[in-house]
RNA sequence: GGAGAGGUGGCCGAGUCGGCUGAAGGCAACCGCCUGCUAAGCGGUUGUACGGGUAAAACCGUACCGAGGGUUCGAAUCCCUCCCUCUCCGCCA
């Protein structure tokens, strides 16, 4: 959410930034709206100070034993105009409140303008996608030969968009999960934290998947609790609603969990494989810092999401993504691409991004500063570090032999008993 | 699921028969004084949001004592609904 008094104050400046992002949303009625809403709000406040010195005023009369039946009657209609007139406020409010949460995060000035995926930046690649002197074959067909991906049976178990891992396979996605914890925490300086995986729709406003998204979530019927899409909702909201000691800061988390996503409106979209799945397992990066180090610490912990790829030898490349693929309440986000030689391409493995104080406004995470002992609105950021199934799948495509083998990479073999490849049993 | 207790400022904690409580007291923090230094001691300051106001302040107003509604001239205090936390019992991984 941005600041109302911002928004109020670079009407323009926020109107070029709905424009770069193509969301084709108008704010020709905020101003509007906003005027009415402070018209109305200075009338019932200067009935209720009124009221109020009236009312103080009856309290000494009575006190001294005097008369006060006059002014009580008076006050008993200034009462009924005060109700009349605070009747229509809470409708204003909700409009403007609306108003402001539907407004996207501001795009960095170095996010690159776009309409699409196709204007994303390179900014780096690392690693140089391997020559197969076979014809290389996709996860699905791998998985299915060594028979640890089943997808068959998961959808008899839960339908389309599901994935079964079996045996080795269901050990090597253990085995990376446990890695990049431990990378994360023991060499990166993260927390680990084990979050619940269902959260209320509070968290979700304050991280904003609500309310504009949420189609895309799962929602438990009849409770206010939604599944959680990433690990970024509950760890974020560890800290709503708090004021945070400054030298507490850069907080930095990272959790695994499993992420559930409805994926409305991506039908016919990756439906093969564990590309895109209801649910992925994932070890998310948290951050919550001083403002003034939001985008050094964006650096930072999108260098720690590509050290788990640089270990596992996964050529990829990091892109900025353009105004129009960012994400609602990001400013900026560089999303990690693995290399998959089945599709000859870079896929999304990671996307790291910084909200600014877009979060932490709807969420109150704040923290008292040194210096004027006020309290802040902190920046959060986040990424995948990494996503779990995807890199499974980026494991198994990279390293699968012309044998229909594939060669565990090595940080990965102290967790699978020292298993250095993965074989037809 | 059954029974009970409770939700007040950064934290702890008091709020009497509704008015003088934005809220005692304490802690913490900050600023002075004191001190060779530190500690102790003494004096003072310190909530948030919104609106008005200002060049910016000062300042003024309104709201906020879990959330929402009600009673009243006036509610942290009374009534209703809901949420959450804790304790005990039951059930259970």
């Amino acid at each position: 959410m941005l600041d109302l008094k911002f928004v109020r104050e670079n009407l323009p400046a926020v109107e070029e930034a709905l424009r770069r992002r193509r969301a084709p949303a108008s704010l020709g009625g905020f101003a509007d709206l906003d005027r009415k809403r402070r018209d109305l709000l200075v009338k019932v406040e200067a009935l209720r100070a009124e009221r109020n010195a009236a009312s103080e005023e009856i309290g000494r009369l009575r006190r001294e034993k005097k008369d006060a039946s006059g002014l009580m009657q008076q006050m008993k209609e200034v009462a009924a105009r005060i109700k009349e007139m605070e009747a229509g406020l809470p409708e204003a409010e909700r409009q403007m409140e609306e108003a402001l949460l539907n407004i996207p995060n501001i795009p960095d000035p170095s996010v690159p303008e776009g309409a699409g995926e196709e204007d994303n930046a390179v900014v780096r690649t690392w690693g140089t996608p391997g020559a197969f002197s076979f014809p290389v074959r996709d996860h699905v067909d791998i998985g299915a030969a060594l028979d640890i991906l089943d997808f068959d049976r998961a959808a008899k178990i839960a339908g389309a968009r599901f994935c079964l891992s079996k045996g080795a396979g269901a050990l090597l996605e253990r085995a990376l999960i446990n890695f990049m914890l431990d990378v994360h925490t023991r060499e990166h300086g993260y927390m680990e934290v084990l979050p619940p995986f269902l959260a209320n729709s509070a968290s979700f406003f304050g991280t904003g998947q609500l309310p504009k998204f949420e189609e895309d979530l799962f929602r438990v019927a009849g409770t206010d609790y939604f599944l959680v899409p990433t690990a970024e909702v509950p760890v974020t909201n560890i800290v709503r609603d708090e004021i945070l000691p400054a030298d507490s800061l850069p907080l930095k988390m990272t959790a695994y969990t499993p992420c559930f996503r409805a994926e409305a409106g991506s039908y016919g979209k990756d439906v093969r494989g564990m590309i895109r799945q209801h649910q992925f397992n994932k070890v998310e990066l948290v951050k919550v810092c001083r403002p003034e180090d939001s985008w050094r610490e964006l650096e930072a912990l999108t260098a720690d999401a590509e050290d788990i790829l640089k270990r596992l030898g996964l050529p990829y490349r990091v892109v900025t993504l353009c105004t129009a693929d960012l994400g609602f309440s990001s400013a900026k986000t560089y999303d990690l691409e693995v290399w998959l030689p089945s599709q000859k391409r870079y896929r999304e493995i990671s996307s790291c991004s910084n909200f600014t104080d877009f979060q932490a406004r709807r969420a109150k995470i704040r923290y008292r500063d040194d210096a004027s002992g006020k309290t802040r609105l902190a920046h959060t950021l986040n990424g995948s570090g990494l996503a779990a199934g995807r890199t499974v799948v980026a494991v198994l495509e990279n390293f699968q032999q012309e044998d229909g083998s594939v060669v565990i990479p090595e940080p990965l073999r102290p967790y699978m008993g020292g298993m250095d490849r993965i074989v037809k049993r």
